[in-house]
DNA sequence: TTAGGGTTAG
């Protein structure tokens, strides 16, 4: 009866079943007590459980040892801690077995003066040479930040494993110490997998994709089988590098050796299409999962957003809704995202009042997001209440603001929200002196725009970037100052671009000078030779000097040079979508109707001074 | 002991 008691104790899986195994074991068969309370603790029923053992008499040190590992696994490390903390007080024999878990629970809680004593404590007991407290500790003092006492740790272990050595590797990579990292696993006689694919991670993560790509191909030689975290590390190099084409080969590895790749490769492989631009491609993979989890959808709706392809993601959006899935702050920043790019304020309204009925904007992510989308839908007013509103602000949240208000023609007010943020412990970046520089354009203050410039590099610490000369030489061009322009550009630390002659060309034909022009589109005609809008602002310029000659001859060149002019369209967004128009457009469905109303109003326009108000729907 | 999605500027 007893062993049949046990097998029933095991093989239950639903609460009523070990309910009615209960009621035996109480009475009867005290001693399988034990087996049925580690049963209830692994289907965790941790409450049920921890009923039954406090109402025990004795508790011995294997019970102790079974709710630590369960506490501990299932993330309730202040439940972990307090028993061990009971345990010690009751002068329970502690044993290497429980050592472990509550170290991890100290690790993840961060509570760095316990760990040290739990220690010193596991020493007394003589514990110190045990290989899984050793690599416990070990563990502790480097997700403590403490590498040197890992480090003296490790050296103690008589006989290291590999997982000593990994752990060590992981370390010294999260510090960015790639070096120290290299010099074990060098040291290592015996590696596993899991020792490639720490040291493939470890330089990926600090930046050495050209190295990391190395160890993978050696591990091949040396004829180590990847496996799905090698996989999932490959692809997210190749996300950060936007390297299709090895992007590709890794699929072809993962569908020629694995039929169905599981959830976490298949959204890596999702994220290295996006990263590459290949959204369509992310889709598909998207499509062909069988099952999805919140970051799959996630990282599809980002996908779509930061690819410039806002309505998609809404829509995927209201797809995730249906099927039941809850948003978290993740896929609410990013459709967020959307909602800004769309620019469309009733989106931006509808999806301001969800959040903030589902509690969502207090995390930093989206509070930022959701400033900046009510900022770019010309609600600045609501913007600044979210930022006012928010208890912890980082830089993208001084940012966000300050670009706001800068775009939404209240520079001083960006100026000055500046000098509050310097009284913060949030240091600038570069985004905040584009913030800062475009502030100073839309107002035509040239002299605090330098003197911010200047103050980039010598108090703060940032070195310029093409953008920031972008925004001097724009303020410059605003202010008719073309020569200044064209000067300062001369004088520029990294190569001009497109951006920078662009605006001097534009800037050449509000103030009608030819000569600066023709020296911009020269270098617009090495940087961007297709694009059309730099010989057409030329072949007018030459026009309304009354250069007829040169104007014609622009004009052959673009012929020669086979560029074709590319259509201008106007475009309006309505409840319906957008609609676009085209010079002798006929092609709306409502063409005729427009035409008529149009001409109605210049011929009223001509006729009639008085006011028109006419009403009509597309 | 190794793995996946997010906010600002251009």
């Amino acid at each position: 009866m007893e062993s049949h008691l046990l097998n029933a104790i095991h093989s239950s899986l639903h609460i009523n079943q070990l309910r009615q195994v209960h009621a035996l074991v109480t009475t009867k068969y005290q001693s399988l007590n034990f087996h049925f309370i580690r049963r209830l603790l692994n289907l965790s029923f941790t409450g049920y459980a921890r009923r039954l053992f406090d109402q025990m008499p004795r508790q011995n040190q294997r019970l102790h040892n079974v709710f630590i590992a369960a506490y501990s696994r299932l993330c309730l490390n202040t439940e972990a801690i307090d028993m061990f903390v009971m345990m010690h007080r009751k002068n329970s024999l502690i044993g290497s077995f429980t050592i472990p878990p509550v170290v991890k629970s100290c690790s993840a809680l961060l509570v760095i003066e316990l760990g040290k004593q739990i220690h010193s404590l596991a020493i007394h007991y003589g514990f110190g040479s045990n290989l899984f407290v050793q690599t416990a500790f070990m563990d502790f003092y480097a997700k403590s930040g403490d590498l040197d006492s890992a480090r003296i740790v490790f050296d103690g272990i008589s006989v290291k494993d590999p997982i000593s050595y990994n752990c060590l590797i992981s370390a010294y990579s999260k510090t960015g110490d790639v070096s120290a990292a290299r010099r074990l696993f060098d040291g290592m006689t015996e590696r596993t997998v899991v020792s490639w694919n720490s040291m493939i991670s470890c330089y990926a993560h600090n930046g050495d994709h050209h190295e990391a790509i190395l160890m993978f191909e050696r591990m091949q030689v040396e004829k180590y089988c990847p496996n799905e975290f090698t996989l999932v590390i490959l692809l997210s190099i190749c996300a950060k590098l936007g390297d299709l084409e090895m992007g590709l080969k890794v699929k072809k590895f993962i569908d020629d050796t694995n039929a169905f790749p599981n959830m976490i490769v298949a959204t890596a492989l999702m994220e290295m299409f996006v990263k590459c631009g290949a959204v369509d491609e992310a889709r598909q993979e998207f499509d062909r999962m069988n099952k999805r989890d919140i970051v799959t959808w996630g990282a599809m709706i980002a996908g779509y957003a930061q690819n410039g392809r806002p309505s998609d993601a809404l829509e995927l959006f209201e797809c995730m809704k249906h099927e039941q899935i809850r948003p978290n702050d993740v896929t609410i920043a990013s459709v967020l995202t959307a909602c800004a790019q769309l620019g469309s304020a009733e989106a931006g309204e509808r999806i301001g009042s969800y959040i903030e009925s589902e509690g969502f904007n207090s995390n930093v992510y989206v509070a930022s997001a959701l400033l900046s989308m009510y900022s770019r839908c010309g609600n600045i007013k609501k913007a600044q209440q979210v930022f006012d509103k928010m208890l912890e602000k980082d830089i993208v949240s001084w940012n966000s603001m300050i670009t706001g208000l800068a775009f939404n023609g209240y520079a001083i007010d960006a100026i000055n929200l500046f000098e509050q943020m310097k009284e913060t412990e949030v240091k600038p970046n570069d985004i905040t002196f584009v913030a800062l520089l475009t502030a100073c354009t839309h107002v035509g203050l040239i002299d605090l725009g330098l003197e911010f410039f200047d103050r980039m590099l010598s108090v703060h610490d940032i070195v310029p970037k093409v953008e920031h000369y972008a925004c001097i030489v724009d303020l410059f061009c605003r202010c008719g100052k073309l020569n200044e322009a064209f000067d300062f550009i001369l004088e520029m630390k990294v190569e001009p671009n497109v951006v920078i002659w662009g605006t001097l060309l534009s800037a050449c034909r509000i103030h009608s000078n030819v000569e600066l022009a023709e020296i911009a589109v020269k270098k617009l005609q090495v940087l961007e030779p297709e694009n059309s809008g730099n010989y057409v602002l030329l072949s007018n310029l030459y026009a309304n000097s009354g250069r007829w000659q040169d104007a014609l001859r622009v004009r052959s060149l673009m012929r020669d040079e086979k560029v074709q002019k590319t259509a201008a369209y106007s475009w309006i967004e309505l409840e319906d979508g957008v609609h676009k128009f085209l010079v002798s457009d006929s092609s709306h469905s409502k063409s005729d109707e427009i035409c008529i109303i149009v001409e109605g109003l210049s011929m009223q326009s001509v006729s009639d001074e008085s006011d028109i108000y006419v009403e009509f729907c597309l």
